[in-house]
DNA sequence: ATGCCGTGGAAACCACGA
């Protein structure tokens, strides 16, 4: 089972992308991120001929999330991360797929740091924490998939020099990852490559992509019983170069039957 | 060191992203 997760940037604009992407690597299921498209502008149609059920949460401008799944409609836990009705932005989606269940999560950017976006950041890291303790005691099949807006280490950075004081690097930032992930949790994508440079995005400006001056931000992690079964992983780094493309590329894991 | 690019929406610029 394949499950990918791309944070498009836009789905519209982005569609010709995202179709031809799915259409070359037919992931069984996809977290989408940065719809930037209200509820009823979702390309449904589109998807569903590419052969995909989804459901979604969109948002006009900006955020917007997604789960597309081939074999079956995903069945929906939730629309928002718990703790906090007044957050009306459309960053979390949650649904089980052949009983797993995907959080599909849009942490936010939080630049400029110090400041009030980069308290929502830390706000909202902190009910995604209290909600994977949740998940995670409930001892269920999950993925927690998307952008995170983190790299974990310096190995996730082309300049880690450069970034110390970014809202995506910040120790407070970093230290929050952690301690996520220290509930249990598999960093699927580093647990397959402990030691290599992987990047998942790519600033549109200034060759990045051309000099691969990247960041690992997107990520994946594993329920203890999933982290058993992952058997591959990657970045599906050439889509970066395609026309009109998103700054993110697609990464995906596949897990054994 | 830096929105130099790109998107969406409203308005012919602005907010936002990482």
């Amino acid at each position: 089972m394949r499950i990918a997760t791309y944070n498009v940037n836009g789905v519209n604009g982005r569609l010709p992308v995202l179709l031809r992407w799915l259409g070359e690597t037919s992931p069984d299921v996809v977290c989408l991120q940065e719809l930037k498209a209200p509820h009823e502008k979702f390309p449904e149609k589109a998807i569903q001929d590419a052969g995909y059920h989804a459901i979604w949460h969109g948002q006009k401008s900006w955020n917007g999330v997604a789960i597309l799944s081939r074999h079956e409609k995903p069945k929906e836990i939730c629309r928002a991360l718990p703790g906090d009705p007044e957050d009306s932005h459309s960053r979390y989606i949650e649904a089980t797929v052949r009983g797993i269940h995907i959080g599909c999560l849009y942490l936010p950017n939080g630049n400029p740091a110090p400041g009030p976006k980069f308290d929502y950041k830390l706000r909202w890291f902190e009910r995604l924490t209290a909600h994977s303790a949740e998940l995670f005691a409930k001892n269920v099949p999950v993925i927690l998939a998307g952008d995170y807006n983190v790299m974990p280490t310096e190995l996730d950075v082309y300049k880690p020099e450069r970034w110390v004081d970014d809202a995506l690097f910040r120790p407070e930032i970093r230290s929050a990852f952690k301690t996520l992930v220290a509930q249990g949790w598999t960093d699927a994508i580093r647990k397959l490559y402990p030691d290599e440079v992987i990047y998942t995005f790519f600033d549109y400006f200034r060759n990045a992509y051309g000099r691969n001056a990247g960041l690992r931000i997107d990520h994946f992690l594993l329920s203890p019983h999933l982290s058993k079964r992952l058997v591959a992983g990657g970045v599906d780094r050439e889509v970066r170069g395609w026309e009109k493309t998103s700054d993110h590329a697609p990464v995906w894991i596949e897990l054994e039957d």
